[in-house]
DNA sequence: GTCATGACAAAGA
DNA sequence: TTCTTTGCCATGA
């Protein structure tokens, strides 16, 4: 029984707080949440992102290797890296380059 | 009620 | 170094 919002609602107000041009891990959202290791549920949050409203940037949000694990739940197997790239953030061989440069951590960067 | 799975992460071999 | 195993918590059968 929490008071507050599902979980997953949880995640995905997080995910919308991740500015353009930048992408944070599951694990640092789980972290945000206090979920620490559980990083699963973020991903399975995500899983359940589809049809949410506002929409969710989900293809932010990527493993700990910055890799694009999620890019099979999109639509289509690349609708994530094009999203990426429209965001000036350079994905190569389904992983985000420059990982560290643009990793967003919600922990740090919103004060909680 | 138990068992299996999952868009992950960290530790061990 | 890479590969394998374990843990995490929630959901579905």
């Amino acid at each position: 029984m929490n008071s507050n919002k599902d979980f997953f609602e949880q995640v995905h107000q997080v995910a919308r707080l991740i500015p353009y041009g930048r992408v944070t891990t599951y694990g640092a959202i789980a972290n945000y949440l206090s979920l620490k290791s559980a990083a699963r549920m973020v991903g399975w949050a995500m899983n359940a992102s589809h049809g949410v409203k506002p929409k969710v940037p989900a293809h932010r949000v990527v493993n700990r290797n910055g890799m694009l694990s999620g890019k099979a739940n999109f639509e289509t197997p690349t609708t994530m890296q094009e999203l990426l790239e429209k965001e000036k953030i350079k994905v190569q061989n389904e992983t985000v380059l420059d990982f560290e440069k643009i990793f967003w951590d919600p922990a740090k960067e919103l004060n909680f």
